[in-house]
DNA sequence: GCTATAATTGAAAATGCTTTTCAATTACTG
DNA sequence: CAGTAATTGAAAAGCATTTTCAATTATAGC
């Protein structure tokens, strides 16, 4: 069931103090420039790039540096907080991992994202493996469309 | 159900001839540097970069440019011959496609591909459209893992 | 075949995204 | 309130991809 992503004041609040705890809980320190990168992509209802974080992180802490957004991506990744989107031009672009692994669906005009759960992938993995020899670790699933508003 | 894409002598002749009458049908010129990609390509059975597609190629055309290597993907890509596979690492490769647009299996350690089929997304496609009110217009399904050969 | 012409080519330069380097700054520990 | 290691951002480097442009070449029409 897809599920709209837009998030109460509250749940960003507490999205945004979570994040900041698991970075604190890794032993990486909290500064004005990971709070900025985290506080952007915490409300984010769209996927952002990198470029759009700076920019954005830019207004409330304007000594922020693009290299400091991409290495802060980096941690935020790897402990699942964010997770990356493959647009099909090529270029990279980050939103919050809401509920860990999900299916996305994403809008090609605004960069909007809608989560969906629903459809269930082990079970096609599992056989994939069994008549392929494989060990699968990972899927994507993308869908892409122009959403309501974009139309 | 999963299934081998190693092709025959017969087979990957076949498409390459096939693959070079449709761009001539589209009125692109048949070069020595489009049939080095070509061949390069219509027989692969892993996923190539266009640094891999030029090298390779450069063995029987070695004026080739990597230019044209990029220039002839995106000729070949347009008219569906070949498909554009997203690795996780954000570095782009290209195999055939075989029967038009297919899903996939990809092998983390040696870039072996395996098409798949038999599990339909258009039900689930459709009904996300209805739940989110987006209009879909393309998906991805790729799974990544680790094949026989190199487990 | 030969010619005219527009398509194509590859080297080089430009671009854009991402990573590395490094000296200065700063968050946290004790 | 130090002391110390982590972090920062500017600048440079590194890659993948695209653009530019003058030279070459495939092909249609004779
Ligand atoms: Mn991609
Ligand atoms: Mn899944
Ligand atoms: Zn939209
Ligand atoms: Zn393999």
């Amino acid at each position: 069931m897809a599920q709209a992503h837009i998030s109460s004041e509250k749940e960003i609040k507490e999205r945004t103090g979570g994040w900041l705890a698991r970075l604190a809980e890794q032993g990486y320190r909290i500064t004005g420039s990971r709070r900025a990168v985290v506080d952007v992509l915490a409300e984010a209802g769209t996927s952002l790039s990198p470029a759009e974080i700076y920019e954005q992180g830019r207004v409330a802490h304007k000594q922020l540096g693009l290299v400091t957004v991409y290495r802060t991506l980096e941690k935020l990744e790897e402990l699942g907080l964010v997770q990356r989107v493959h647009r099909p031009d090529g270029c990279h672009a980050y939103i919050p991992a809401l509920h860990g692994h999900e299916h996305l669906l994403l809008c090609q005009e605004c960069g909007r994202v809608e989560y969906f759960r629903g459809d269930d992938l082990s079970e096609l993995s599992r056989r994939l493996e069994g008549e392929s020899g494989y060990t699968i670790n990972d899927h994507w699933l993308q869908f892409f469309g122009v959403c309501a508003a974009c139309q």
